[in-house]
RNA sequence: GUGGGAGUAGUUCAGUUGGCAGAGCCCCUGAUUGUGGUUCAGGUGGUCGCCGGUUCGAGCCCGGUCUCCCACCCCA
């Protein structure tokens, strides 16, 4: 019985041309985080089972997880996010001094069916300030998000960043009349608003209200505020710190100018953990509807493992569901996808010289040149063959009569024409 | 976990009422034995996902099963 030729499904495995695009992808982020002064840190892949289900929310561990019991009888997981193992590592290093502002760009498992945009096995790249509950942190993160759209080119009309904020709408919620054991149902019916036809959804909001008509009501009122300083809005919450930091918030991103960003009641997002500011990053497009990013201020993770409250505000970002996309907008370059392995090929003219052939290679190489050599044995035009196929432009063709007198021909394929040189003339003509 | 679609050459796919297994691209050889692309001539490549059933005969019909894709749930 042969073995399957498919990874488990998935389980990515990427042929180089895919490989060139995620990594184009994941320059991109790490750039834009190196920046603006943020460091790369990295965590364990699998992790005790305890460390998610603390905070991460029920459905993420119970159904969707990677986790078993390791030969040591411990229960493990293969991590879902990297939140939790930050606040670990933040909480574990005495010494820190705060803030500090990581990235990274971790492998994470769920298990869940594959479909456009989700896999079992993804890099999602995070991004967080801990440390500091000043909302320039919330503004820092988004600046940097906002910053990575625009180092790919998006012009902001084809994304959005929705942005709400947990605290604001717990209170929002009670001042509108639902009781505190509804709001996780009435958070996860605004979360649907969008997914559903206005009748469907205006049934399954009353049913989460309890049944309350002018209680849901409110709540849709509520959740239709377009801005933080609506009238209505301003009633409803007087006197609120909650309103006022989302003021502020909303003032902040209008005072940088980042204009795809928008105050969006029904901006929930899925984990347990967020408790101030959460925010999104959608395509406004009808072809990635899932979100492509989602963050927020956690102000209790990091105080889970005994060290002093740390507040922290970040976001995740799946490279796959942003590199899908780009490409559905065209904004991978063609350059990528059909970059060249080598400048240079050294082609064989007969096996008594591959010896003078590497020399030349390890001459080339040394002066910065990516060079490949011949190592199919075929005859010459084969080997031209696969320069071209590798759209490699520079061909330098060694033969016996090239090995005797240091004078190599070199031909560029685009026009054809050939020119003949010593190693140093080549190098020079290469740079 | 729920629902829909699809499995035929390396790949993308066609395959009529059940009657010899096909095409484009890729790959290989030659034209061109020291020079690629374009062109021309030729060629390799198949457990028709798997198991069973019906039939003189199954890629096609029936039953089962596996896998992949898409949507929902949830989420990056």
């Amino acid at each position: 019985m042969a073995l399957s030729t498919k990874p488990l499904s998935g389980m990515r495995q990427r042929f180089p041309e895919q490989f060139r695009v995620e990594k184009f992808v994941t320059d991109m982020l790490s750039g834009s985080s190196v920046s603006a002064g943020f460091q790369e840190y990295d965590g364990p892949v699998i992790e005790p089972l305890a460390l998610f289900a603390a905070k991460s929310g029920g459905e993420l561990v119970g159904r969707q997880s990677y986790s078993f019991t390791d030969r040591g009888e411990r229960e493990v997981i293969l991590r879902p996010e990297m939140t939790p193992s930050l606040a670990r590592m933040i909480a574990s290093s005495g010494e820190l001094q705060l803030p500090v502002r990581w990235f990274s760009m971790p492998l994470c498992y769920r298990y869940e069916r594959p479909q456009r945009g989700r896999v079992r096995e993804f890099l999602q790249f995070n991004l967080d300030i801990l440390g500091s509950s000043s909302l320039a942190s919330e503004l820092e993160v988004i600046l940097v998000l906002n910053g990575i759209m625009k180092s790919f080119k998006a012009p902001s009309s084809i994304y959005r960043i929705g942005w709400s904020s947990r605290r604001f709408m717990t209170e929002a919620l009670l001042r509108c009349g639902v009781k505190q054991e509804l709001h996780s149902g009435v958070f996860s019916a605004i979360d649907k608003k969008d997914k559903m036809k206005e009748e469907a959804w205006s049934d399954y909001l009353l049913q989460s209200c309890g049944g309350d008509k002018k209680v849901a009501g409110t709540v849709v009122s509520l959740v239709s505020v377009e801005s933080p300083s609506d009238t209505w809005l301003v009633d409803l919450m007087a006197e609120s710190p909650a309103l006022r930091e989302v003021q502020e918030f909303d003032m902040l991103l209008e005072k940088t100018g980042i204009s795809s960003a928008v105050f969006s009641p029904g901006v929930v997002r899925g984990l347990d953990y967020y408790t101030g500011i959460v925010f999104e990053l959608m395509d406004t497009g009808r072809e990635n509807r899932r979100s492509l990013c989602g963050g927020g201020r956690y102000d209790n993770l990091v105080g889970l493992f005994g060290a002093g409250r740390i507040s922290g505000v970040g976001f995740g970002l799946g490279v796959l569901t942003l590199t899908l996309f780009l490409e559905s907008y065209g904004l991978v370059p063609d350059s990528v996808r059909q970059a060249a392995p080598a400048d240079v090929y050294i082609a064989i003219a007969s096996s008594s010289v591959i010896a003078t052939a590497g020399l030349l290679a390890e001459s080339l190489r040394n002066s910065g040149i990516r060079v490949m050599m011949d190592v199919s044995g075929k005859k010459l035009g084969k080997q031209f063959s696969e320069a071209s196929r590798n759209r490699i432009t520079q061909v330098i063709t060694v033969g016996v009569e090239q090995a005797e007198t240091g004078i190599y021909k070199m031909k560029y394929l685009p026009d054809g024409k050939v020119t003949a040189g010593s190693v140093e003339e080549l190098i020079r003509i290469l740079k």
